[in-house]
RNA sequence: GCGCCCUUCGUCUAUCGGUUAGGACAUCAGCCUUUCACGCUGAAGAGGCGGGUUCGAUUCCCGCAGGGCGCGCCA
């Protein structure tokens, strides 16, 4: 897109072209019947509400399985109503925002096939807007300043946990006079959050939500630097942008309900919330970074498929029936956000394998080799390969990825099964390959090459029929001989079929690696 | 500590008060087969606990337990 809306991320004064219209607030429905729409008496949402979703990740490190996972929601819930989606770059803490890590974001969703609409936003470069909407509040009342020290703060958290009190900031500064401002001291600029009633936060995964006022403190609008907090930035950029659905962690649900009281005193429509359950790891515990939660590119590194990852993760965490396999257009067809449970989900790897393995053996062989080629970087060195596949070897690969994509659930494994087409003569056997080749079995290589070597032209059925007609004529099953060759070409016991196996090779590189096994 | 959220096979999930609680991955057994894999067939496997409400609770309510998240001049 980039049509009008489109905002221009780094302009001095980046305003953005007002939504031209904001549909306003649905009623939500209750949490009883969230996931039904249909019960709920509510027709589908028309596609003249033009959805707006945004991703807001803040460059602070890679993009990380769980917010793949929310990049993919507000996509697919954009695309599925054919809004848009944005992206944010939340980079108001200026202190550990890289822009290695903007690029990290950027190439993961790329790779995930996740794009966005117009421009990505730069949080930081809205200071200004942000500021002069603080000092609004601080105009109309809704805001105050606090000369409040760190000191002073970590004393007053100290104190609430002695004598096990919630903790809050105390609101010391919220009535009193300017004039007894300590000198020097540059304040901050709190919000007057509502000290009676409650909030709520009509969610559309956790449903209705509520909190007592008296839960929720002043929090920080403009830090003492004069430049904005997290908190108000997202609520302003929400509303500038137009963003209708606002789809995160509900490590945000607290949040929400603080950013639901700055949108009431500014007077602006809340958007639609819908607050996903987090992924913990395979133990349970929290996939956090610091636990070695791992960013996209890693997951792209061991040989997943950017459709088995989208398919994996479209299911952690929602649902619909029955189906386990979706396309990425028929994940757009069924997306809803009352498809989206309330509990937290473990990762699971082996499940992703076996996805990733139904996808390659759907994949289209050049395809494949394709992506092959875009890891070899990183995983071909070490297997003796250099960055790209020689010509000989790409053609070789791509003639035996039939056989190889069959047996392989992730491309790390596929290059694996593929070694023993560059691997050097002769052949080094592993164990179980070496013991298979005993002396009988090498007669039998012996007695075979020379039948083998007669054939005209020399391919799987050619090779097939001889090796067939020797077991039968020596009165051997056909394992019997198969295992041994099998073994001799391609130092292993287990392979794609074997006759496929010396089509690739051919004929003068499959005589010779039987030659060279011939002795003992 | 205070607040909020969660709890169905090992895992991801279906279930809209009445089902033999379904599917997928994993596991086990068998079939297929030149190996492995794929595929096919079958098996085993679940409503945290305690109270209500109801003719009937996995489903609704309350409590408990367990887990998670939040409580920054981080986002």
């Amino acid at each position: 897109m980039g049509g009008k809306g489109a905002a221009r991320a780094r302009g001095a004064h980046p305003g953005y072209a007002r939504a031209p219209f904001r549909p306003p607030p649905k009623c939500f429905r209750s949490r009883r019947d969230r996931r039904h729409p249909r019960a709920a008496g509510k027709p589908p949402r028309p596609m003249s509400d033009t959805i707006v979703t945004r991703f807001a990740p803040s460059p602070t490190g890679f993009l990380h399985i769980g917010g793949a996972r929310t990049a993919l929601f507000n996509w697919l819930l954009a695309r599925r109503h054919g809004g848009r989606m944005l992206l944010r770059i939340e980079d108001t803490d200026r202190e550990r925002s890289t822009d290695a890590a903007i690029a990290a974001i950027l190439d993961g969703l790329g790779w995930l096939g996740l794009d966005w609409d117009g421009e990505a936003v730069h949080q930081f470069a809205r200071a200004e807007r942000h500021r002069e909407v603080a000092l609004r509040l601080l105009a109309e009342g809704k805001a105050y300043h606090c000369y409040a020290s760190q000191e002073e703060l970590a004393e007053m958290r100290e104190r609430a946990k002695a004598e096990k009190r919630p903790l809050r900031y105390d609101g010391r500064w919220r009535d009193r006079d300017p004039s007894e401002a300590p000198p020097g001291v540059k304040p901050v600029v709190r919000f007057k959050a509502p000290l009676e009633g409650e909030t709520v936060v009509e969610d559309r995964v956790q449903g209705k939500v509520t909190w007592s006022n008296k839960e929720l403190d002043d929090l920080v609008l403009l830090r003492s630097d004069g430049t904005p907090t997290y908190m108000l930035a997202v609520v302003v950029d929400d509303h500038d942008m137009g963003v209708t659905h606002i789809v995160r962690g509900d490590d945000h649900l607290t949040n929400a309900a603080r950013q639901s009281q700055i949108y009431r005193a500014l007077g602006w429509d809340v958007p639609v919330m819908a607050h996903i359950p987090l992924i913990h790891g395979a133990d349970g515990a929290k996939l956090s970074k610091r636990h070695g939660a791992l960013g996209v590119e890693a997951y792209r590194a061991m040989g997943y498929l950017p459709e088995a990852l989208r398919n994996y993760l479209v299911r952690l965490g929602w649902a619909h029936g029955d189906q386990e396999i979706f396309s990425t257009e028929e994940m757009i067809a069924a997306f809803d956000l009352g498809g989206i449970g309330r509990s937290a989900a473990r990762f699971d790897f082996v499940k992703l394998e076996a996805l990733n393995g139904h996808y390659m053996r759907h994949a289209d062989d050049a395809r494949l080799v394709e992506a092959l080629e875009t890891i070899l970087p990183e995983i071909g060195p070490e297997r003796g390969l250099g960055p790209v596949f020689p010509p000989e070897l790409r053609a070789r690969l791509l003639a035996a990825m039939p056989g190889l994509k069959e047996r392989a659930r992730t491309l790390v494994e596929l290059l694996d099964a593929a070694s023993f087409l560059w691997a050097a003569r002769p052949l080094a056997l592993d164990e179980k390959a070496g013991k298979l080749l005993d002396d009988g079995a090498r007669a039998r290589i012996r007695d075979l090459r020379p039948r083998l070597a007669a054939l005209e032209p020399f391919d799987a059925a050619t090779t097939e029929a001889a090796v067939r007609a020797y077991a039968e004529e020596a009165g051997v099953k056909l394992g019997q001989v198969a295992q041994p060759l099998r073994a001799a070409l391609t130092g292993r016991t287990t392979s794609p079929p074997l006759f496929d196996v010396m089509a690739v090779l051919g004929r003068e590189e499959t005589l010779a690696r039987l030659a060279d096994q011939e002795q003992s």
